[in-house]
DNA sequence: TCTTGACCTTCCAGTGGCTGGAAGGCCTAT
DNA sequence: ATAGGCCTTCCAGCCACTGGAAGGTCAAGA
């Protein structure tokens, strides 16, 4: 029998890690800065996590993988954990989300095409002559 | 006369700046991590800045604002920076660069689409019932 | 002459979201 | 008894700045 199905189903912060994706540092961190609450803990001073709070954390690692700010996510977990909470905030967060991820995609690939642009024009040989450095030289915008 | 054209041509942080396009406080930073040599001083300990300077400081805001890291840049300005240098690393650093962008661009277009996706589905009103946050629990990658 | 205000100086702290490492405690198996 | 794999706390560092405090310098105006 493992030590990590004790006393009611509770795991230590290794388990939560493994289960929710992310590592026991990070969840210690989420902790620190209070996005999510104190953890209990066992007679020897281990953190214990139960099932509930390894959804919480699986919550937070995938909003997190989709580039959501640990802001939004405190947002959307205090929806998360309201059963009587409208839809209507959690859309407008996705779309406002969705609304900067489309002006960061844009503002990449212009990047990209400026610097694919450049580099098409550069021999990268032995020669010294480089659009590339001409052009970052020349600011011209 | 402008105290700003004493001295051969020399300026302050502070018209250095406004030229290059970065702050004042930027500059004081790339000097601090040695991304930029120290600046010659006026008598009156003011730093003090060539047309060249203000060049290279241009040269630093230009790459910045397309995505390289100072790492890149402190690579970039050595090449920029000697005369005999070929254009082949330039050429690579900047392909390397395109391809990091594209990799990124990619990771954040699926993200959008994702959430976009879900979003389309979330009512967006006062019902409490939300796929975005269902989805989020769930963590079905 | 005095004052105002726009510069400049240094130094320290904070941002976001972790990550690495040291130094030590706990627990199980051999 | 010891080895190892967990766990604990705390401190430092990453990147690229940015803000603010406390003070020095300079030119122009009353």
């Amino acid at each position: 029998m493992n030590v990590n199905e004790h006393a009611g189903g509770l795991v230590t912060i290794g388990e939560a890690a493994s289960r929710s994706g992310m590592a026991a540092k990070t969840i210690r961190f989420y902790e620190e800065i209070g996005l999510i609450g104190p953890a209990e803990r066992l007679a020897n001073r281990y953190r214990a996590y139960s099932e509930k709070d390894v959804h919480t954390l699986r919550f937070i690692h995938r909003a997190r993988s989709l580039g959501f700010t640990l802001k939004d996510i405190s947002a959307l977990l205090s929806l998360y954990h309201d059963r009587r909470r409208a839809s209507r905030e959690v859309k407008r967060l996705a779309l406002e989300h969705v609304e900067a991820l489309d002006r960061r995609i844009a503002e990449l690939t212009a990047i990209r095409n400026t610097i694919a642009g450049l580099a098409r024009q550069c021999h990268g040989d032995e020669r010294p002559e480089c659009p590339i450095l001409d052009e970052l030289e020349a600011a011209a915008h």
